[in-house]
RNA sequence: GCCCCCAUAGCUCAGUGGAUAGAGCGUCGGCCUCCGGAGCCGAAAGCGCAGGUUCGAGUCCUGCUGGGGGUACCA
């Protein structure tokens, strides 16, 4: 359990004990939260219960907390309970189990940190999603790690997550990306066949292009330009998902499930659906069209379903796409990551859910705001159809993953990110990520000099913890005692950027304890201090891999 | 016009309604004779403006100013 959870609970018996004394008269007990002083030596927790209580107990908040305090059980995490004016209540952990906390973090390993806010239910991650129309430019790339590390933090959270990436092959982009290879291909024959305006501009639709004429040859000049297009949508959209492929394989993202929007409307589900809205009446047909009325639901206005020239609209796919997630595959929450440039599309997902009968809580929009590129002091505008694009590929081939993904998480959701190309690229002591992959290379330095030194590896397993007790180590050790918080706030907001915060003050911590503690010693008197230390520093390494894991940053051994 | 997001130190950004608002970079001044100085310690420096709610507001509400985004039978 976490110890904020353990103090509220025994602040919770304090207050029914001191109650049931008279030492406190009987009122409406607010709901108990134990929070982080930001000062530490107002202690390491605290409780705000006694000003919270003032008014329904009627008593001064002081009184309160002392009442409170006075009637506090007994537990070994506790040191001390202390009221200060206006009435909080600081606790101070216990040294000795702060110390021993070191068991459990080197029995649960990689495991350590972990909470269950997911009980095991069922969650799916749908991220990145860009149109199979190109390569990955660097607008996806926030997305991308984006939702990566929030499905890793989910997983950490005790939810079974699923990654998916849905792929916008229906519609008229894919259909203007195959006229647009037609044409390219074409040309690529010497074929005067030049692009209207609306086609993609992007030089990497000529190297398509050349690579179809160098599989395949000829072959579609002969076919009629219908056929030919078709052909060519479906191969060029091949290839273009092997880049994508390979690009989220450059960023360490794996997915469970590539996702085709056509075979919503190749395997009859949008039919279905249709079938099923259309006879519960939350269809109606206006100027040529079939709306959905959201309306019903609360929205302030109906959605077209189906175009008056005959075609879905990208308001069908939503509905379908979402059925096939809630009801078909059955999960118990779904999150999509979208950027802000769907925001008001986003506020219209909660009426679909109303109108196809389910719960919208089920479903998280989390929104991100813009990646802004910068080279050489000025902007680069991104855009796949005007052809200037900057791709992952190129980036992460220049700074590394590990640079890349910090960078982008190491922001809060609803900010925009001025990544300068020119900046990620140094890679030095400006880069944060380097600060953080320093320390956990400098405890892995550490214990192999320890081995070196004659601790065998490994036999520090027996050191006495109770030697912990130097105030570098304890705060070291708090700080590590943290974790299980931190992830657990990560998830509620779906925010990993707190995880690489977190990271950093660790950090700075423990060269704070690595300045003040000398871990191996040359004086045989301190063998034992040693080893109790040595597990501190192995304890610290795994913490940091752990987190670093969360973010799917590398954590060297060495630099 | 309407809707959403943002405004915190010179710069880039954190900050669950709690106590003296933090970090990195930059500036200034210090620290390597046993573990990695890619580090550490110290100093100067800040919540856009005006109201309101609250025992308590950077945080919630309203208005204003400034910046970004969105407002299709496109996805």
């Amino acid at each position: 359990m976490l110890v904020r959870n353990q103090l509220a609970e025994l602040v919770a018996v304090a207050v029914s004990a001191a109650q049931a004394a008279g030492d406190l008269p009987a009122f409406d007990v607010p709901p108990i939260e134990i929070g982080r002083p930001k000062d530490p030596k107002h202690g390491d927790f605290s409780s705000t219960v006694a000003m919270q209580s003032a008014k329904p107990a009627r008593m001064a908040p002081l009184a309160i907390a002392q009442a409170v305090v006075k009637h506090l059980p007994q537990a070994d995490v506790v040191q001390t309970a202390d009221v200060l004016p206006p009435g909080f209540i600081n606790f101070r952990l216990s040294p000795r189990w702060l110390a021993h906390f070191v068991e459990s973090i080197e029995s649960e390993g990689m495991r350590y940190g972990n909470v269950d806010l997911g009980r095991g239910r069922t969650c799916q991650v749908e991220f990145i999603s860009a149109n199979p129309t190109g390569p990955l430019h660097m607008g996806s790339a926030r997305n991308a790690v984006l939702g990566d590390a929030v499905a890793r933090v989910l997983e950490a959270a005790g939810w079974t997550v699923q990654r998916e990436y849905y792929l916008n092959d229906a519609g008229t982009q894919m259909r203007t990306f195959a006229e647009t290879l037609y044409r390219r291909y074409k040309q690529a024959f010497g074929e005067d066949a030049p692009l209207d305006p609306t086609h993609y501009q992007g030089e990497y639709m000529i190297d398509l292009a050349r690579q179809v004429q160098a599989a395949e040859g000829d072959r579609f000049l002969k076919l009629s330009p219908e056929e030919a297009i078709d052909a060519l949508g479906r191969l060029g959209l091949e290839i273009v998902m092997q880049w994508i492929r390979h690009s989220v394989d450059l960023l360490g993202i794996r997915f469970d499930c590539w996702f085709s929007e056509k075979s919503l409307y190749d395997d009859g589900l949008f039919d279905k659906i249709m079938t099923t809205l259309r006879g519960q009446g939350q269809t109606a047909t206006r100027d040529g069209a079939e709306w959905l009325l959201t309306s019903n639901f609360g929205a302030d206005r109906d959605e077209v379903l189906i175009r008056s020239n005959g075609q879905p609209g990208y308001y069908a796919s939503d509905v379908a796409y979402h059925y096939d997630k809630f009801v078909l595959r059955g999960f118990d929450r779904v999150i999509d990551v979208w950027s802000v440039d769907h925001q008001n599309q986003a506020r219209r997902m909660p009426f679909l859910m109303k109108a196809l009968g389910l719960d919208p809580a089920r479903l998280d929009i989390l929104i991100y705001d813009l990646v802004r590129l910068y080279r050489d002091g000025k902007e680069v505008k991104l855009s796949k159809r005007s052809g200037d694009i900057i791709t992952i590929d190129e980036v992460v081939e220049e700074v590394g993953k590990d640079a890349v993904r910090f960078l982008l998480l190491s922001r809060a959701n609803q900010s925009v990110i001025d990544f300068d190309l020119n900046l990620a690229v140094q890679q030095n002591e400006e880069n944060p990520v380097f600060y953080i992959q320093y320390a956990h290379a400098r405890m892995a330095s550490i214990l192999r000099t320890a081995t070196e030194r004659g601790f065998a590896a490994g036999s520090w397993a027996g050191g006495n913890l109770d030697l912990l007790g130097h105030p570098s180590e304890l705060t070291l050790l708090g700080k590590l005692a943290e974790l299980p918080e931190v992830i657990e706030k990560a998830a509620l907001q779906l925010a990993p950027h707190s995880l690489v915060f977190y990271l950093q003050d660790l950090a700075a911590t423990f060269h704070a304890f690595y300045r003040d503690c000398r871990v191996i010693s040359s004086d045989p008197a301190d063998a034992e201090l040693s080893r109790a230390r040595l597990r501190l520093v192995a304890a610290t390494k795994n913490v940091f891999a752990r987190v670093l894991t969360l973010l799917g940053v590398s954590a060297p051994e060495s630099m």
